[in-house]
DNA sequence: CTGAAAGCGCTTACAG
DNA sequence: CTGAAAGCGCTTACAG
């Protein structure tokens, strides 16, 4: 007989899943196992006739692979970890959405790590995931701990940083350039005639994106000849609401300012909304402009002028690129600028 | 010797991940791989000075251990698959916030399902992730597939079901009853003197608990002795935009309306948005309800009135019920129901 | 195209 | 408290 190599073995009482297994499956298929693997793994090396058996055997048993012994036999795991610095706020939702889109349908799990902006989270964070023997990796940013980034260049799977463009510290990259985002809010306010011009964040040190668009914009103002009015901290997360509290800050202790560039979409929208009640005019008395292309500025009044970041996009573009260095093809493009889109609305 | 356990195997030529393994550690620390196993997952039951020695030598190789070899062996993952209906709404993302914080703490990670509203999806993506033999699974509603439900009662996890109260399918409930939020919106509106009630939804066979809440929404206006003047059904996921179209459909098609409860928050936040460019008085003209209690209807003018639902909390709760199934704790309720908030503000 | 043997890196169950 | 043996359920590498 071919299939002695599904005899049963002793046993001696060990805890098993209960599930069928690729034993059982080889056993009612009257093949070997190697056979049952080969016609799931890649079906074209099987004959049909032998398939067709597997396939009857799968079906009749309910059989479904257990992942940790296929991946502990190839060192090698179809998941992937995406690390996100917040999980508080809709712009890592698309990113995520997008990613896991691309690696579903090709039969990966996505790992969700959430950082909450903290370095040292991150690299217990990226240990731990490790582990899991994973195919590839996506992580936020281009700053890391020193730990996080000896952690990954040992690693040999393909990682693909996201969030922001600039040269890969590990392997790949795909983002967009905030400097420049800044920089073309700034040119758009100056050539709609604005001179008193500031800008609004939150938590600068720890959103050191936000703090780049802030560099590039004041970098631009100052090419042109103008001094960036003001620079408002805030120290706690954006929200509609502190957007609100913002804008009578401003207006408190820069009552000449004529716009206000918002450090995100979350920011600007609050004080479009709080304006209204401080009886401010946006934008005659003082332009609004936000960063993200939240769906939610094109619905207030005035509608927001803002930088649209390609969130979706970049989390299926980082998906791809790193299923292409899983998968040993050529990546071109090991850094891949995503762009950025300026929306002029009514707000400047 | 007694740690002749150790020693080199023939190894003919098979593919190694490469990192430090049980044995590195067990070899360096001069114990049994058995120990080193035990010194991290039940350091208490090794003594103090070997403990000492494989903490050193896990230090000194940098090891992490095989997450796979641990599951293969025990039968058992330390992972949580987290099946949610939708990634593009932020209600979601804040129940997948609260189970990560739980879980993560714990040592456990969360494998993220997204179905689209689609049961078939929904059986699919649960058959794989069962492949990962998890420690337990978090789903969405109620209502699933017979494939799903025999599946999940096949499995011998703890299961929990979230997002709606009501008899468990499988094992355990945590949610609210939208019915009865529905039928409180309905007492408010009556209490505040309206009389020409209406509702508007989106994809309400899809989004069975938003038609849960017309349901409850209908039967306490009938006790009332009201009619429901109209319900306004959309063909699109809900958006702010979309509660901006609404709100215009419903002058047109219902023009003595003075009162709609909206299926969510981002429809009637479109709406508060929308009535001063259509001529609209909220809440003089019409007034203006929704569901969810997103921070965004505290920043709109007037104020949304809406029903809080605890998501971050409803995350968290369901992830403590799985580890008290996990380890085997008594859960007493089996079904809980984590209640609402009705916030009645400028716009009704 | 097919299979027997060996091994991936852990934990269980047993024995002391 | 400690360890040797066996096994979890797959895939690799070899051989035909």
């Amino acid at each position: 007989m071919e299939t002695d190599d599904t005899q049963d073995a002793p046993n001696k009482g060990r805890r098993r899943s209960g599930r069928a297994t690729i034993t059982d499956v080889a056993r009612h298929a009257n093949v070997a196992r190697i056979t049952v693997s080969r016609a799931i793994n890649d079906p074209g090396s099987v004959s049909p006739e032998r398939r067709r058996r597997v396939d009857a055997a799968i079906a009749a048993l309910g059989y479904v692979p257990n992942r940790h012994a296929g991946s502990l036999a190839s060192s090698m795991s179809p998941v992937v970890p995406l690390i996100v610095p917040s999980l508080s706020n809709t712009v890592f939702l698309e990113v995520i959405r997008g990613a896991q889109s691309v690696l579903e349908a090709v039969g990966y799990e996505l790992l969700l790590g959430n950082t909450d902006y903290d370095v040292e989270r991150e690299q217990k964070l990226m240990q731990t995931l490790l582990g899991w023997s994973p195919a590839g990796a996506i992580v936020s940013g281009l700053r890391h701990s020193d730990g996080t980034l000896a952690m990954l260049r040992r690693w040999d799977g393909p990682c693909v940083e996201i969030m922001e463009y600039g040269t890969p510290n590990i392997d790949m990259n795909v983002g967009l350039s905030h400097e420049a985002a800044g920089a073309t809010m700034a040119r758009h306010l100056i050539a709609r005639g604005y001179r008193r011009i500031g800008f609004v964040g939150t938590l600068l040190e720890w959103d050191y994106r936000a703090a780049q668009r802030l560099s590039g914009f004041q970098s631009a103002l100052d090419q042109a000849g103008i001094e960036l009015s003001f620079v408002e901290r805030l120290e706690a997360p954006s929200t509609v609401g502190l957007g609100g509290k913002a804008l009578k800050r401003i207006f408190s202790h820069h009552p000449d300012a004529d716009a206000t560039f918002f450090a995100n979409d979350d920011l600007a929208v609050g004080a479009i909304l709080e304006a209204p009640r401080l009886g401010i005019r946006v934008p005659d008395d003082m332009a609004v402009a936000g960063f993200n292309g939240l769906n939610l500025g094109n619905h207030v009044n005035p509608r927001l002028t803002t930088i649209v970041s390609p969130r979706l996009r970049m989390g299926r573009r980082a998906a791809e690129m790193l299923l292409a260095g899983i998968r040993g093809e050529p990546v071109p493009q090991r850094a891949q600028d995503i762009g950025f889109r300026l929306v002029p609305q009514e707000s400047t």
